[in-house]
DNA sequence: TTTTTCTGTAAGAAAAACTAACATAGATTG
DNA sequence: CAATCTATGTTAGTTTTTCTTACAGAAAAA
């Protein structure tokens, strides 16, 4: 649950993304198209990557280097254990009595076990995924 | 080392942190501007924060809070990397330009937020202090 | 060959962010 | 007390970033 909501919490802007995946806005755009992944938006429209979806366009850069195409890809991330596709309105419908601030101070709450970022049990996580790129 | 570039890495936009932070974006360029903090530029000029910006700037909110002023605030910051370690003299040196109210007061937050800063955000990292906020 | 897939590019609009300037309540200082 | 300083709000005008939509084209698939 920690873990779900940390990782589907909009952080990042399209040109952020852009830098750390090495797509670029029409590639990541097209991947929305194709429900690879479910950005949030603002107010104002623009898009908020999560982390999660950050690590899915590094996993969708990495596929179609190998040669999957789009379809295939869909169907690797989607049998992808879990941890969360969901992004946070699904978490958000749960909690549908919740004003956007009492949100925020829950995510920020239940997000207290995110020092599991630092932990060398998760070099395989979206940490590492983010700064050892190569 | 490695950790450092991490936390040094310019990811977030003004956006993102008024969200993360709930400070005004007035606020944060204020901040900026009294060399609280120094986030990186876009090519176009635009803000883009760290990790480190951003826990510093939840650590001004709070400092703010306690009635810490900016200039109490400059020098806590300063000194927080080795804040526990450091002697009373060398602090008492390093801050000849403050008055001995801000000293005082500077003091008195050290010894009542002693655990509360420095050791669980040491070992849980930078996560759980974006998070962990009240 | 024809169609589909994936990405590029361009145009026009709107949001987000910037700087600079002026305003001001609340402290601090003389 | 008056003057000054601090920290923040607000407004205006500008620039950058992002958005959608549409058209184009190479490569792969059918």
């Amino acid at each position: 649950m920690d873990d779900r909501l940390r990782r589907s919490m909009p952080l990042f802007s399209m040109g952020i993304v852009q830098n750390l995946t090495g797509l670029t806005a029409r590639q990541i755009r097209y991947y929305e198209e194709n429900a690879l992944i479910e950005p949030e938006r603002t107010e104002g429209n623009r898009r908020v990557f999560s982390f999660n979806d950050v690590e899915k366009l590094l996993d969708i850069k990495s596929l179609l280097d190998e040669g999957v195409n789009l379809a295939g890809i869909k169907h690797v991330l989607s049998s992808k254990p879990v941890e969360s596709n969901q992004p946070l309105n699904a978490v958000k419908q749960k909690k549908s009595d919740l004003s956007d601030a009492d949100l925020m101070k829950y995510l920020k709450r239940e997000l207290i076990n995110a020092g599991k970022f630092g932990d060398q049990a998760r070099i395989q996580g979206e940490f590492s995924r983010f700064f050892n790129q190569k």
